[in-house]
DNA sequence: AAACTGTCCAACCGCTTCATC
DNA sequence: TGATGAAGCGGTTGGACAGTT
């Protein structure tokens, strides 16, 4: 019963590492048909990876609006307090930190806040008042006595102190980086309908976040209340208003050149639409 | 300098959910 | 309404790298 592995049958089929050329064909074709389809993908391109690996590329590494680096303060607090609200809901957790994916906060999860959260845990504490030693001496530090509205929005603010990446996965040679680039360019030009769409997103995305604020708050915490937000999803789309200097932007950080100061400008532009009708 | 150990994170695996027929 | 297939999600793994002995 059920349906097989999608790369069980997999003779052929590549495992491990992208290559960067790999990720430019990726682009490429998603550059064209948009995500999503994502069988399609492989069959399409040519890539000898099966469509998960391919979506798994995409959404952890190759989209548009991905911060990469050390989690600050703010994001941390943000974590420890959403998993002691969701429990293990990585997808939900994310979307309250738009420039993080799942796995990132996974990752740092197990490999940091777990640990953190563990040592500062009193004998018969209790993890939801339990603030990270970091977290309590930011100002920005979500606490669900203090006003939550803009320590929530905290999670998705610039970040002005964004520090070196430290992130290995191989980065393109500069022939492939023109390519990425060209690529990217092309697909970053907003259209009318598509800045419409950002601004319905913004509007709806703020008031996202305030519902949020005042759902964190309560004492009476609803786990369905605080579940996937849609105008945070859009979030994480390209870019709003993409100009060349903010696809540089982008552009440097998928490059990695100087992934701090471009994160910066990055964080700094509202993201929420793309140039085709394309919303993820 | 080499061996060992620990940490980090990209990627994979398998289960669940959702949409379609 | 159940079967099927595609996408989403969370847990886990394995390789690369850093730190220690």
């Amino acid at each position: 019963m059920g349906r097989p592995p999608c790369c069980d049958n997999g003779v052929g089929v590549k495992k491990g590492p992208w290559t960067p050329e790999e990720d430019i064909v990726l682009v490429s074709y998603i550059q064209q048909h948009g995500p999503g389809n994502w069988r399609s993908v492989p069959e399409n391109t040519g890539l000898m990876r099966c469509s998960k690996s391919c979506r798994l590329r995409w959404t952890n590494y190759l989209r548009p609006g991905i911060k990469r680096g050390n989690f600050t303060p703010h994001e941390e607090g943000i974590i420890i307090h959403l998993q002691a609200l969701l429990g293990n809901k990585w997808a939900a957790i994310a979307s309250y930190l738009p420039q993080r994916t799942d796995n990132d906060i996974k990752n740092y999860w197990n490999t940091h806040l777990k640990k953190k959260v563990k040592r500062l845990q009193q004998p018969a504490g209790d993890s939801f008042q339990t603030a990270p030693s970091n977290a309590v001496t930011s100002p920005n530090y979500y606490s669900p006595t203090s006003s939550s509205h803009h320590s929530l929005q905290a999670g998705v603010q610039p970040i002005s102190s964004y520090p070196n990446t430290t992130c290995t996965t191989s980065a393109p040679s500069n022939n492939e980086a023109g390519a990425i680039s060209n690529l990217l360019q092309t697909w970053m030009r907003p259209s009318p309908a598509a800045t419409a769409n950002c601004k319905i997103a913004m509007q709806e995305f703020q008031e996202e976040q305030d519902a949020a604020a005042s759902i964190l708050c309560k004492d009476q915490i609803v786990t369905s209340d605080v579940s996937k937000s849609p105008a945070l999803e859009m979030m994480v789309a390209p870019a709003m208003g993409a100009s060349t200097a903010t696809f540089s932007l982008l552009e440097d950080w998928l490059l990695d050149d100087m992934p701090g100061q471009a994160m910066d400008g990055l964080m700094g532009i509202s993201a929420g639409c793309c140039a085709d009708p394309i919303m993820f």
